[in-house]
DNA sequence: TTTATTTCGGATATTTTTATCCTATTTATA
DNA sequence: TATAAATAGGATAAAAATATCCGAAATAAA
């Protein structure tokens, strides 16, 4: 469904929003510790999210990655999977025609589109903000 | 969401359904042309897709690929997906984690479940038979 | 201003997926 | 039985995704 580097992506920035509750920085090796993916790989991902405007980076001594914790709320799973993913997910025909749409369908095309409406709404009515929030009281898990 | 490898192969098993209405088998030649893949990568996935027994082929002279056409109701995209793609999409974890169920869930665990069903109960209720008959009359196209 | 710390970004390596090629095997028919 | 026509399947190649490494640039604090 997602690729490796947005599974990492969308932990990553979990970790990074429980972390700027308390204003806190955390770095790459803080993160790939506690998502359990490689670190020089996750760096690249952030380097994506940070270019994308979803988290901040701060260079230097004390520096690290944060996200502006009065904006958790309004930052939702879909901005960090096109950041990372781009919008295919969204908008590729199921089958991989290169033009697929009312007139021209592909033989799932009806059926597809329910399915990702609902993959649609889900990221585009998830917060960075309750995700965090569930990993923080025990809720859920961010490795195994 | 599918890989390129299962988009062909339910591509593929579209068009020898059709031709099977008709009891015409169908080479690999033929079906990469009618639906735009490469021909030698489609004939793999074709015999993956005779391995699992969801198409039936010939070897020899007049031989090809067919599908029972009696059957062409009860074989349903899901044996076509599972076949191919294994059935990950179905039970692997949204962000990857090797052990995320109801006791020990991902962040994303039940909205992802949700989406989930969704896609599995339309793979499961989709047959070849309805998406080759689309096909037939004109409804739905399997190239651009 | 120097130093230690930290992200940035380019180069490279590895693995997986996608794709190609060629020979072996099977089979219907002449 | 010989021949032509097909699929089967192993070996390779190419491309994309995943992953690693290292020096450059930025920054806070001593």
């Amino acid at each position: 469904m997602f690729s490796k580097a947005c599974e990492y992506g969308i932990k990553a920035s979990i970790f990074i929003a429980i972390n700027s509750f308390e204003d806190k920085r955390v770095s790459p090796k803080e993160i790939a510790k506690e998502i359990n993916s490689p670190e020089a790989f996750t760096a690249k991902i952030l380097q994506a999210l940070v270019r994308h405007k979803v988290i901040n980076s701060v260079k230097g001594a004390y520096g690290g990655f944060e996200v502006n914790k009065n904006e958790l709320k309004h930052i939702k799973l879909s901005q960090i999977v096109k950041a990372i993913d781009g919008d295919n997910i969204y908008n590729g025909c199921g089958l991989g025609l290169e033009k697929c749409d009312e007139n021209h369908p592909c033989p799932v095309h009806e059926k597809f589109k329910e399915v990702r409406n609902e993959l649609k709404h889900m990221l585009e009515n998830t917060s960075l903000e309750e995700l965090a929030l569930d990993i923080k009281s025990g809720v859920s898990f961010l490795k195994a």
